[in-house]
DNA sequence: AAAAAACTTCATAATTTATTTAGATTTATA
DNA sequence: TATAAATCTAAATAAATTATGAAGTTTTTT
């Protein structure tokens, strides 16, 4: 899943970053207000941890802009304990949940799991999909019972799609999901074409339906039926 | 849904271009004022986004023009954002939204949509009509719950004469319309009726009634009784 | 450092869509 | 009704996109 990190210490942000991405999520930084705004509106995030206390603005002024362009998207702020305002704690301004600074990394990493589970898998540990079970927090996903191996990119893929079922999701949209910040390298669609021809085998090996549907000239689409 | 973008900088205008068109918009460029009032005066254009400042005059002084040519034409105003006007803030001038430079392109996107969608399809995100569902978003369309895949290029046909019901639509509108600036290739029309023929039978196939009449040496109409 | 796994690139094949062609049908007009 | 022009249709060809297997890199594991 991808998370954007909205943080204008670089230090501190890029420590965040190295320690979620051994959680296996796909992470991105916004140093600023506008980088972070204009992250929001271009790419899909699962998850944004928003630090209020930004140089150019406040973060709570990106939750609208958050709503309206990622609505399934988690907010975590980030605040400074004598910073706190009354109507974070209250999590009147749309957010999901808050974190004071200092804070354990682990415990933010607790926190987005347990917003991310709220939000895209009704607060399931497994998640059970006709013949398909996930197991999310071992990122183990099965057909029948029996585990498929699937890559890093693989498992990326499918849980992009798995979760936007039966919307189009375009090869550029995977792209950038996927490889996050290093999107820009790639010319072709080789490499998609690629994983999801090896992800498609995995699944139907092992008597998965093709749920994964091509969309001519546009991208894939999980269908639900 | 066929945009014109008014703008005289050209490296600014081709990567506005190029951004909107994998947005499935077939865009078309007018570089200055003159080039921008021969393309409103002469073909179909569902939403224009006009700088202001052109070197050959205001882009204000097309809004009369796009208002008398293209009623149903949506109008977005570009303009820096130290030479806005008032009447522009309060869209006086009969624009339906603005935009100040430099903006992101997902944010102008958005506003596209919106403005597209206020005007074409009454807010609605899925529009219903008779036995006929359309997801604007999804460009899908549906007869009776059932899905009918549509090729580009059927569905800008079909989308282009059902947001003109009951309006005769030449068939060299359609071909301006769907191909842009490239509508100068062709010398014939046989194409186009391979693609109503073909258009039609999938529609008819669904249990579609046939709402698409044609006019003998002019054109087609999409009857909406 | 070697081996294994994962990832990307490349060449080629298969598929889907777009356009052209040619013949059949319909319509307008005389 | 005869004729020409316009339209419809299906089939053939061309173009664009996607799928595949294999080869070459890079990364990770042992």
């Amino acid at each position: 899943m991808k998370i954007l990190l909205v943080e204008d210490e670089k230090q501190f942000a890029n420590s965040i970053k190295e320690y979620i991405e051994k959680e296996n999520y796909v992470v991105e930084i916004a140093y600023d207000f506008w980088e972070a705004k204009e992250k929001i509106e271009l790419s899909n995030y699962d998850c944004i941890l928003l630090d209020i206390m930004l140089p150019s603005g406040s973060g709570l002024d990106l939750i609208p802009d958050i709503h309206e362009f990622q609505p399934k998207c988690g907010i975590i702020v980030i605040t400074a304990k004598n910073t706190i305002d009354d109507r974070v704690i209250g999590l009147e301004l749309g957010a999901d949940d808050y974190i004071t600074k200092p804070f354990h990394l682990a415990e933010l990493n607790a926190r987005i799991k347990a917003v991310l589970r709220r939000r895209f898998f009704d607060g399931k540990k497994v998640i059970n999909f006709n013949e398909i079970q996930i197991d999310i927090d071992n990122r183990e996903i099965f057909v029948n019972q029996n585990k498929i191996d699937l890559t890093k990119r693989e498992y990326e893929i499918f849980m992009f799609l798995f979760n936007n079922k039966n919307r189009l999701i375009t090869k550029d949209a995977i792209i950038e999901y996927v490889w996050g910040d290093d999107s820009n390298n790639f010319d072709n669609f080789d490499f998609i074409y690629t994983h999801i021809k090896n992800l498609r085998k995995k699944l139907i090996n092992s008597g998965c339906k093709d749920y994964i549907q091509s969309i001519y000239g546009l991208g894939y689409k999980f269908n639900e039926i």
